[in-house]
DNA sequence: AGTTTAGATGATTTAAACTCATCTACAAGT
DNA sequence: ACTTGTAGATGAGTTTAAATCATCTAAACT
């Protein structure tokens, strides 16, 4: 296999295949940042190791030969196939493309991008979110799930959950009053609810001053919280960066576990050196 | 256009092609006539380029990755394409191919083909006759025919007949006794007949006593003159080269032009180097 | 006719590609 | 478990292919 062209250089297959399609050696030139002579030398050399004339020279006017048509053709339709795969790979290489809850983008990923891409200058970071190309080659799912559900190698974060209110607020006191509580109630009834009954149960509350208010993402009961002054029972995963910036604060409550978590579906398939960072990078920074 | 992979090395992609195929990068080496160190630099160079593993390195084993086998499909397809176009193209430079009629390649083609080699030991040539594919690329058709139908610049050479002997046979006296004089009558009917009767005006004969025997070729009224030390009434081209071989001979009498001749359908057309020369070399030693 | 432009050609320089020597890790045989 | 052999990685050194520079030619366009 491949015996004969091992004979002729590819880059000098390049050159002819640019000044081909160019009908231009100088135009060739510019396209490959070499200079006209290169090209004049490599086709020069291409037609003697073929025995060949590819183009005809009439003075400084070059065109094509029928030989030359046809070499032309395919040289071009194979690098044509070898460059795109190239581009795809490249762009894999040099980028990541994560899709996830439109929660966890907004209070996880979209704010730590800026780190990410800080601390990996090579590598852009593409993040989309809802019913997007989900399985497509190289989008990297992050999903919030049924920890029965996904495999033990996918998961990236299990879930606990706390209540958290405004930084500066006072302490609710539990037994009192009554208590606006902002929590949440997945869209999705195959998940399993947060884990309500068992953080009052840890806590030693009953619960009964307690009203809820619920919405369908745990975003919008954080960001009602803040809005309002109010109390939120969420995932510690999303509240952890508004605790950090002293935008939340949490009280004497404990956190309990939940059967939910953050998961990258077949994480081990991902191979790329920019995916492999990605997912090192947000594992660990969940979980430190 | 091609922005992307002209940062990476054609020769690179070359050598991961084989390893990929091959699954080593020692058979890579032998394959390419490379030590497995250049394997080992160009891939591991491509990797960098690219920002993406390709192999696996289990210990000495090694494996695509995902990544590596989209690419290797891609690179072997391209590579296979530019490949056979460009083993098609040396054949045609390193080879003529003819096709023509029976007797044409009989008395002038086959005899000659080892001058023709010797004169070009890098040109090997294929004579063929018949109904062949005639018009397939790169096979050059030597054609008899009528000069009005072809091309003036097609032509190569124009026919004259004369009247031929064995060697060393008396010189027949035209005016007395019968004569047996073989010819030809074209199995194709719209061909122009040889010019018996203007060479017979030519020469100041009447014919009557002039007996013809014809053939549907030219070669075999030549063959059957020898063998029965006859007379033949056939063209200058097919008899030349048994008159210098001292197998035929030619009398006192003058040769008249025909309406035939040979030639070359779309000559300027063929441009390899070999068809060039073949060409050319043929033209000159029919018309020296 | 003079000028500009595209390409050819040959000598020289540069950089990419290849090899050599050395090292590591696995696999197979004892 | 301890050799031995094999496949590949790595870094330094060498070679050769590929690019450039300088010069020249021929056509095209003022």
């Amino acid at each position: 296999m491949w015996g004969l062209s091992l004979q002729v250089s590819l880059q000098a297959l390049k050159a002819f295949e640019s000044a081909a399609r160019q009908g231009s050696f100088k135009l060739a030139a510019e396209e490959l940042s070499l200079t006209p002579t290169a090209i004049s030398h490599h086709i020069s050399n291409l037609e003697s190791r073929l025995n060949v004339n590819l183009f005809h020279r009439l003075g400084r006017r070059i065109s094509l030969t029928g030989t030359g048509i046809r070499l032309a053709k395919a040289t071009s339709d194979g690098f044509r196939k070898i460059d795109s795969a190239l581009e795809e790979v490249m762009k894999a290489g040099s980028s990541v493309r994560v899709t996830t809850t439109s929660s966890f983008a907004a209070m996880v990923l979209i704010p730590s991008q800026h780190e990410f891409e800080q601390a990996n200058p090579d590598i852009s970071m593409e993040i989309s979110t809802g019913e997007s190309v989900d399985s497509q080659s190289y989008i990297i799912p992050i999903r919030f799930g049924d920890v029965s559900v996904a495999e033990d190698a996918d998961v990236i974060k299990s879930e606990s959950f706390n209540v958290f209110g405004t930084y500066g607020m006072a302490p609710p006191s539990w037994s009192n009053e009554p208590i606006t509580l902002f929590t949440t109630e997945w869209k999705n009834q195959s998940l399993p609810a947060p884990p309500l009954a068992a953080w009052l149960e840890k806590n030693g509350l009953d619960g009964s001053n307690i009203k809820l208010k619920k919405f369908d993402q745990e975003l919008f009961g954080i960001q009602q919280a803040m809005a309002e002054n109010g109390l939120v029972f969420c995932s510690t995963t999303l509240s952890k960066r508004l605790l950090k910036s002293n935008l939340l604060q949490q009280f004497e409550t404990r956190s309990v576990k939940s059967d939910l978590c953050y998961y990258v579906p077949n994480k081990h398939s991902f191979e790329t050196r920019s995916a492999i960072r990605f997912l090192n990078w947000i594992e660990y920074m969940l979980n430190q």
